[in-house]
RNA sequence: GGGGGAUUUCCCGAGCGGCCAAAGGGGGCAGACUGUAAAUCUGUUGUCACUGACUUCGGUGGUCCGAAUCCACCAUCCCCCA
């Protein structure tokens, strides 16, 4: 019976301060880190993704960072494929995996599953579905669900276009439900140990504070430039997923001139504001996290008080 | 100085005598989410002793059984003529 490899964890809402706390950890102990960051694999997306810079990444390496191109297609279970093979990689060097990043379905993807089948993707077939649901309404895609797959078109609402889709294109991809194929996938024992921290921010606006912050930060370091860069390569035409990334999208809408720099930016805020809370909404749940809380009412850690609690629970 | 228009709940914005605590959107809050996830979706959003009551629609005073909706005056803003 071969152990589990431990890995350590940083989780958390944008701008919450993941990154600097998984570098001085990994400094500290002989870490490499491990980004689960879904929009931080493209490359050329830089600024506005908060990439750590080129200088951090020399300090520690970093991995699952700019591994593949905006336009590729890029999914949960690709990302689970690299990043396992990445820690893997740590461990037989002897230095210590350091999940960094606020994409909790790929975490929990990555702690989980073993039956990931290859290729169960088709953009026509997608096409296809999302075009009957606007055609013959979302209640009649969500019923063609309902005879295939009574359970998972139950727990799927109608509305959730997206979601009913792909249940329906597992089915005839697979032959196999979404239920059948969810059902697969627990059955695997999670592959590695974990010990998790989740920073929190008890006190709202101190992170809606840092993440208006971080955004005028962003405008500062050329977010536009960067985006003009990005949609000159057509990356926002094809609905890859990085064409998805928070910060370019609500740029274009000034760069094409139909709304002010400051319309804008606001826009961009707000949006930033409302992931951060699915991602507390979503970490609150997991019960593999321990919080720390950073800002509360009363108080704001330092970063060392941050960095203290990070190990004690780490290493204790 | 003369004429016209506006003022609505956190914001934008509908409402133009009863069915209005007031459409819709945004934002906020809460939540769902095991293969597109920085995406997608749901609920909620005046107060309370909450199947009902109370306080709201710039202010004050009227008309009316009844007003956000009508009238008068006041305040602020915008436009046109001067």
């Amino acid at each position: 019976m071969n152990e589990k490899i431990m890995v350590y964890a940083i989780v958390g809402p944008t701008a919450s301060g993941k990154s600097a706390l998984a570098l001085e950890l990994a400094q500290r102990h002989g870490g490499e880190i491990v980004s689960c960051d879904s929009m931080q694999l493209y490359r050329r997306m830089d600024i506005g993704t908060a990439k750590p810079t080129a200088e951090e990444r020399k300090l520690v390496p970093h991995h699952m960072i700019d591994v593949v191109e905006p336009h590729t297609s890029f999914s949960c279970a690709d990302y689970v494929e690299m990043a396992d093979r990445a820690i893997r990689e740590i461990h037989g060097r002897g230095k210590l995996p350091i999940i960094c990043g606020g994409t909790g379905l790929y975490l929990d993807s990555l702690l989980r599953g073993e039956n990931f089948q290859p290729d169960l993707t088709d953009d026509d077939l997608r096409a296809e579905l999302l075009e009957f649901a606007r055609e013959r309404g979302n209640e009649a895609l969500h019923a063609e669900l309902a005879k295939i797959d009574p359970e998972s078109s139950e727990a799927i609402h109608p509305n959730n276009v997206k979601r009913v889709a792909r249940a329906i294109e597992i089915y005839r991809l697979s032959g196999m439900t979404k239920t059948e194929l969810d059902k697969n996938s627990r059955l695997g024992e999670q592959r590695f140990d974990i010990r998790c921290a989740g920073l929190f921010y008890s006190n709202r606006e101190a992170l809606y504070r840092r993440i208006e912050k971080r955004v005028d930060m962003m405008m500062d370091e050329g977010l536009e430039a960067e985006t003009r860069a990005l949609l000159a390569e057509g990356v926002f035409k094809e609905n890859a997923t990085a064409a998805q990334a928070i910060g370019y999208k609500e740029l274009i809408g000034f760069i094409e001139g139909r709304e002010t720099l400051a319309e804008a930016v606001e826009a961009l805020k707000a949006a930033t504001r409302r992931y951060a809370k699915r991602q507390i909404t979503w970490f609150s749940g997991k019960q593999y996290v321990n919080r720390i809380d950073v800002c509360d009412a009363q108080n704001q850690k330092t970063f060392e008080e941050i960095v203290n609690i990070a190990e004690k629970l780490f290493f204790c």
